[in-house]
RNA sequence: GGGCGUUUAGCUCAGCUGGUUCAGAGCGUCUGCCUUACAAGCAGAAUGUCAGCGGUUCAAAUCCGUUAACGCCCACCA
């Protein structure tokens, strides 16, 4: 073995491995293949019943966005993922963890469009839909194999085979499926809706894909003529040219500057349109600007509102890619700002304009086109919310789904609770085609049709849903059939992912991977699309299968660079999972990962560049290096181990390697005399880790999961037991030593998947693979507390030793002697103290007299005397001395403060008290001692 | 405006049920070591008004209130 622990072959190595014995797969799948071999079965060590009574363990990954390579959250998210799919395997559970990507409507088409743009000054009307449909799918085909690699690289063990697309036939099948029956039962409408459309891409956004900016415009005020021509009312607004477009002007009712224009008419400038004064207290806060609003429904969402309620004609100013339309008159053709000063212009040559103010304001923009969006009348598809959202509320509310941390739980229902309708249509091209054909006649013709179903919109059109076949435009005879346009809401298609994955296309789980594997066990996501994505999950899987889609939700923190920023391109401070996998392992990453993932909000990692050697220039972090150097550590320990395992031949070997029973059993008494005390600790450290490592994971603690298996390797077996034993290897030493690493193979393995593998071929070539076996269970009656805390005792006579050597720069290879005046036998510790702390010649007994030239100190069970003729310095030692007295000093006085408190004496617990009693002592006895050890240092 | 989070060592963070096993870890810093598993290592050392204020309690980093700073989500801004 490698003095160091090279990560880059080996993780190739098992990565087809584990592909090649189809290890990722479920135990179910095993089973069916096999049906017809019962040999094969044998030769798995699969058992049938097993498998068909196990637990099931079953999550779907969160489809990343086919628009580009993954970074460090989905790094992170999938560790996660696979950290509880590889502990699931492993508890014997049928576990299936399905992979597959996102089509990213907007964004994917967004990107292949501007790229098409830069390479060949091309836009999606040059190419036509079909055309550049092709082009997003060459793209999303390359990328979805870089993304598929990237989770391969990290070790994922997905069922590979069962790799979805939200935009492939299965997943489109339950689209349709699911459509149709919303639109069957009225929860899918069309109206003229007020959307935020983004004039760039000529699309509707929803109102989550905005963000808003804070930019400088100013508030103009202007003279709202009446028709009559007997006056104005003073109108102050931030969009002039919506003027256009308004149809009311709104005063509050109880104003008694306007009341006597309520219900009188103005006149429209520019086009001359008579429109009402309306009063309406909703509209209108009476203190802010001129107290009078001009209302444009067709470009404001307060403004729509308000013509809801009063009825008011709603007039679109504008064409689709943002300029001004016919209504506008003679603006028609102008865009942004340009449209906005001619108007101003304009109303400055009428005279009405009156005055004109800085003023702040926020302007939504489109998070994928980063343009204006413009409140725009179209018409669109929505989903009624009402009821599936009380539903969706409801399983959270009675614990069917549980969000961990619980806190993330508000964040659902305060979402869940407006119960805004879903708007589903968006005007791309790159998604799934809403299944809907326009006619200007009742199709009779399709009336008895159990796969179609139709009805008359508002606007007197009829709208045909077919369900599962594509229409043709002369389906009907007499009717010409178009097809809306539109492609639905990428988060449509993701809502569904829980069991569109797994095949479901119609009522009930009537395909075998939905009986086996739905609901799934737990999902694992980012807290920013708890509303856009987990609820529209649960809506629509109790909506097609009646079930909540899982049982539990993660939500992981967030990965900030140093300064608590996003990581992002723009800021070019993003980390690149591969580039770590390259410098560092995938292990490396994974125990990172994982370690970061406490219950806080956000994880701060801090970034830095660098060089490698081949010249690419990467961010990267000093994080990682604890992963590293982690993994480096058990290579180690493992590599110390080997010559005394010889490859499973050795007598030793036997025992452990053959058939496997020790693993994390080590046997009540494996030895045929009375164990050392070291041997006992380390047995019942061992055990407590296995229980704690499993109630961490259990709870999602992946934080507390990884610190805890760092201290039991690198602290007690490594720095502590291997360190006594490694000068002579006894046979039940030997075994323990094994029996611990074997273990901590396997508690380690969902984090260190490719590490802990190797390690075990290494030293264990006879025994089934880490993946595959079973996770270690405790055994209880070697958890020894009492035991722990001797081992404790002695060793912080070690420590006290080693303090010495420090102090007096005593080399390692020099041996000194070592005095311990005690009550207690430690006869059984002997080769603790004297291999860790490098003594000479150890005595111990309770009537010890102090040797001259000493150093002193006073440990649990008694008092050291270290001699050190020669070297020991006066001055060092008694400053040492003093210092200890003061604190133990100010420690009795607190003690003591407490004790004379006579509502603590009546009100503590009896324990505590004693607890407090005891400490005074100790404390007096180390005063006593130390003076004691100072006064014949003179 | 509504909701949520964070504030503990120079940095990144633990500290879940209040009590010196609670003031911790890793990194960084300092000292000494190439001690035959590991220098990606070993041994030692230094470092903190647990953001401020107030309260509950015999007892508060921990519970409650409040202030401040930073951050996230939602809503609104004629």
């Amino acid at each position: 073995m490698d003095t160091r622990y090279n990560h880059k072959d080996i993780e190739s190595k098992w990565l087809s491995a584990w592909q090649a014995a189809k290890d990722f797969k479920p135990a179910s799948d095993k089973l069916a293949a096999s049906d017809n071999a019962a040999a094969a079965i044998a030769a798995d060590n699969t058992n049938a019943d097993t498998v068909k009574n196990a637990e099931r363990f079953s999550v779907v990954i969160p489809p990343p966005n086919v628009t580009g390579a993954l970074h460090l959250g989905h790094a992170l998210n999938n560790t996660i993922q696979d950290i509880l799919v590889r502990y699931n395997r492993k508890l014997g559970h049928n576990t299936l963890w399905i992979p597959g990507t996102d089509h990213a409507g907007i964004a994917t088409q967004a990107v292949v469009e501007k790229r098409l743009f830069q390479d060949e000054k091309k836009t999606r009307h040059d190419l036509g839909r079909e055309e550049l449909v092709k082009r997003i799918w060459k793209w999303k085909d390359e990328y979805e194999a870089r993304i598929t690699g990237q989770l391969k690289s990290l070790g994922a063990s997905c069922d590979w085979d069962r790799q979805r697309f939200t935009l492939d036939e299965k997943c489109a099948s339950a689209v349709r499926h699911t459509f149709f029956n919303l639109f069957k039962k009225g929860l899918i409408y069309r109206g003229k809706r007020l959307v935020n459309w983004d004039t760039h891409l000529r699309t509707a956004v929803a109102d989550d894909e905005i963000y808003y900016e804070t930019v400088k415009g100013h508030f103009w005020t202007f003279k709202y003529p009446l028709a009559d021509g007997s006056g104005y009312i003073p109108v102050a607004t931030t969009r002039p040219e919506t003027i256009l477009g308004d149809t009311a002007v709104a005063v509050h009712p109880e104003d008694d500057r306007y009341k006597k224009f309520i219900g009188k008419t103005l006149l429209v400038p520019f086009v001359n349109r008579e429109i009402p004064v309306i009063a309406d207290g909703i509209l209108v806060d009476r203190e802010f600007g001129t107290g009078s609003v001009k209302v444009t429904p067709a470009h404001d969402p307060n403004d729509y509102a308000t013509g809801l309620r009063h009825k008011l004609p709603m007039i679109n100013i504008l064409n689709e890619d943002g300029s001004l339309g016919e209504n506008a008159g003679e603006f028609a053709g102008l865009r942004g700002e340009k449209a906005r000063a001619a108007v101003v212009e304009g109303l400055e040559k009428l005279g009405l304009l009156l005055k004109v103010e800085d003023h702040e304001m926020s302007v939504g923009k489109s998070d994928r086109s980063k343009t204006t969006i413009e409140p725009y009348l179209s018409d669109q598809w929505f989903v009624k919310m009402e009821d599936l959202a009380t539903r969706a509320m409801l399983a959270v509310e009675n614990g069917e789904v549980k969000f961990t941390p619980a806190r993330y739980s508000k964040n659902y229902l305060n979402w869940l609770g407006e119960k805004r309708d879903w708007c589903i249509s968006r005007q791309l091209w790159w998604g799934h085609q809403i299944p809907i054909w326009h006619t200007t006649a009742e199709p009779t013709a399709l009336a008895n049709r159990t796969d179609i179903h139709y009805f008359q919109a508002e606007n007197g059109e009829w709208l045909v849903c077919s369900l599962e076949r594509d229409l043709s435009e002369n389906e009907v005879e007499g009717l010409t059939l178009t097809r809306d346009p539109d492609v639905l809401d990428t988060w449509f298609s993701s809502a569904l992912w829980t069991h569109s994955t797994m095949g479901w296309h119609g009522a009930g789980k009537d395909t075998s991977d939905l009986q086996k594997f739905f609901p799934t066990s737990i999902l694992s996501t980012a807290r920013d699309i708890i509303s856009l994505w987990v609820a529209r999950m649960v809506i629509f899987s109790q909506e097609n299968l009646g079930e909540v889609p899982f049982k539990n939700v993660y939500i992981h923190p967030t990965v900030l660079d140093g300064q608590g920023r996003r990581m992002s391109k723009s800021l070019g401070n993003g980390v690149d999972p591969l580039d770590i996998i390259e410098k560092y392992g995938a292990d490396a990453l994974r125990f990172v990962m994982a370690s970061i993932c406490t219950e806080n909000q956000d994880a701060r990692l801090p970034v830095k560049k660098e060089t490698l050697e081949n010249g690419k220039e990467i961010n990267t972090s000093e994080k990682f290096e604890i992963g590293r150097n982690f993994g480096n550590k058990l290579w180690n320990a493992a590599r110390f181990l080997q010559p005394f395992l010889d490859g499973g031949s050795t007598p030793l070997a036997a025992t452990l390697c053959a058939a496997t029973p020790p693993a994390g059993t080590p046997r009540n008494a494996p030895f045929d005399s009375e164990p050392a005390l070291e041997d006992s600790w380390i047995l019942s450290r061992l055990n407590t880790t296995i229980l704690s490592v499993t109630e961490s994971i259990e709870n999602y603690r992946f934080s507390e999961y990884t610190s805890i298996l760092y201290h039991f390797v690198w602290d007690d077996l490594c720095s502590r037991y291997l360190e006594i034993k490694k000068g002579s290897i006894s046979s039940e030493s030997g075994t323990i030593l094994t029996q611990a690493l074997y273990t901590v193979l396997d508690l380690l393995h969902p984090v260190m998947p490719f590490l802990t593998e190797e390690l075990n071929e290494i030293l264990f070539p006879n025994s089934e693979r880490v993946i595959l076996r079973a996770f270690p269970k405790a055994n209880t009656a070697l958890i020894n507390p009492q035991i722990e805390k001797q081992f404790e005792a002695v060793f912080s006579i070690v420590e006290v030793v080693r303090s010495v050597r420090g102090r007096y720069s005593i080399l390692p290879a020099k041996k000194i002697d070592l005095h311990l005046k005690t009550e207690l036998n430690v006869e059984d510790s002997r080769n603790i103290i004297t291999d860790l702390a490098g003594i000479e010649k150890f005595e111990f007994s309770a009537t010890l007299a102090k040797p001259n030239f000493c150093a002193s100190a006073v440990v649990g069970i008694g008092e050291v005397f270290i001699p050190l003729e020669g070297i020991l310095d006066k001055a060092t030692e008694t400053a040492r001395l003093e210092k200890e007295i003061e604190k133990a000093k100010q420690f009795l006085v607190s003690l003591e403060k407490k004790l004379s408190n006579e509502n603590f004496v009546k009100n503590a617990p009896p324990s505590v008290i004693d607890g407090e009693r005891q400490k005074i002592a100790t404390q007096k006895d180390i005063i006593e001692k130390n003076l004691q050890a100072l006064k014949e240092m003179e």
